[in-house]
DNA sequence: ATTGTATTCATTGTATACAATTTTTCGCCC
DNA sequence: GGGCGAAAAATTGTATACAATGAATACAAT
């Protein structure tokens, strides 16, 4: 037990020097940032499953991960099980995690849920939303206009948009099983909108979406944002459609990490 | 295949003989049960916030917990934090977790967002549930029948109705979204069912539900579990209203400190 | 060769020590 | 008496050692 004297949590000896870990220690120390490591791991699985850096169905132990993020054991069972809570990862007793998978019948029972609870929320926003909330739903509209063609900047758009309507929505219940949905969404694979067509259609039903919370008329919110999650759907079937030729050659290329 | 250590998890060294401790260890070690003493620490904060052993808007810590529990903060640290994911604890950063506590509004929330799921899982159900699925509920509903003037009895039995129900829905999203809400149901207090003539009517919306589903009437079967929910929250209400005066000598139930 | 059994391995569960950070308390000066 | 700051207490975060258990494997007997 040598008395180490570690000032900070951020540089610890890292005999592990791959970007990631380095990625997870560059949380600016300076402000009063006190993210736990828990927190950190977390972060860091979730953004290497939605990065495509963990394949689905990848075989996770908490000893790998603790030596591949730089740290004990300790929090990293815990950012697993919340994981785990969310649906990302499916325990499996005595052999590890495996990153979750979903097939075309649970994206479409997952869309028929934020068929129900979407259009809800934007019901309940039309309702509630105040002068503030409407000024930055159109606030987010009007940069999606003039960032079209630029779908990396589009994808916080979008969920700043959403995030907004859920807020505005003033119900913790409704969020919580939203949110529970859309922890999942990055297991769906890219984004709709870096298809520019999908994009465009996007941006119209989200204008049209504004304009009816902002007469307060719930019936019309309700409606588009239903379409909305229609279209959404349609465009991730005809995706996986598509890409059904491709997916024997895509195997070859997938992760040789490990 | 048994000539090796049958011990389970051999009675630990434990100077705190607490009531609570011995049932928690009392866990029938007969079958392969097996039960991590996190998931064990779950269920008793969960059963003592159900029935009312620690109020709502109480303080815990992990030491305390640990030392009522009679095991170390480690499983304590992951119970804590699926009770706080599922929504049952709130975390007070460096003092202690709060039992959550729902108003009135929020009680609102929570049914808004059943009666939003509640009866969709109903209309998957009429659709694609199995004769067998709906023997299994006919075989509930009968012995609801028998016991209309046994509360206790009630309240497992209406459990699985809905548990049933769910599953036969055969969309995970949508479990998890109503699992999400019905786990904060301990959190309003006494169940309804505990109410003669609520237990009455329930049990005839039961009855509906499943005459519904035989006959694979879906649009009938949402209408009748929309009305049950509607049912339910105003029964709550009228409860709630009713018991606001008496509201000042629950206080009494605080924990003592200081 | 197959099957049953013992051994080893991999993985997870738990306890404990210690570090870091926050809240609280207490003494001090004004 | 009331702010102010430092020490103390309380609480949580992290690492690590060890125990327990499921899975895998080697090996012997038939």
């Amino acid at each position: 037990m040598a008395p180490r004297s570690r000032s900070k949590r951020p540089a610890r000896s890292a005999p592990d020097d791959s970007a990631l870990q380095r990625i997870a220690a560059r949380r600016v120390p300076s402000a009063g940032d006190a993210r736990s490591l828990a927190e950190v791991a977390c972060d860091e699985i979730r953004k290497a499953i939605r990065e495509g850096r963990v394949a689905t169905g990848a075989h996770l132990t908490e000893v790998d991960l603790a030596a591949w993020l730089g740290m004990s054991r300790t929090p990293i069972r815990e950012a697993m099980r919340r994981l785990q809570s969310e649906g990302l990862l499916l325990n499996q007793p005595f052999r590890g995690a495996l990153v979750m998978r979903l097939d075309a019948d649970d994206m479409r029972q997952m869309f028929a849920v934020r068929e129900l609870l979407e259009p809800a929320a934007a019901a309940a926003c039309a309702v509630s939303a105040g002068p503030a909330e409407i000024a930055a739903l159109r606030a987010i509209v009007d940069q999606e206009a003039a960032l079209l063609d630029n779908p990396a900047a589009l994808i916080p758009l979008n969920r700043q948009f959403h995030d907004i309507i859920l807020e505005s929505a003033r119900n913790q219940f409704l969020s919580k099983a939203i949110a529970g949905v859309y922890s999942l969404i990055p297991l769906l694979g890219d984004s709709n909108l870096l298809n520019g067509p999908h994009a465009r259609e996007a941006h119209a039903q989200h204008l049209a979406i504004v304009d009816a919370i902002e007469r307060h008329d719930a019936a019309r919110a309700e409606a588009v944002a239903r379409e909305h999650v229609r279209h959404s759907l349609k465009t991730r079937l005809t995706r996986i459609a598509g890409s059904e030729s491709q997916k024997v050659k895509e195997k070859t290329t997938k992760t040789r990490k490990r």
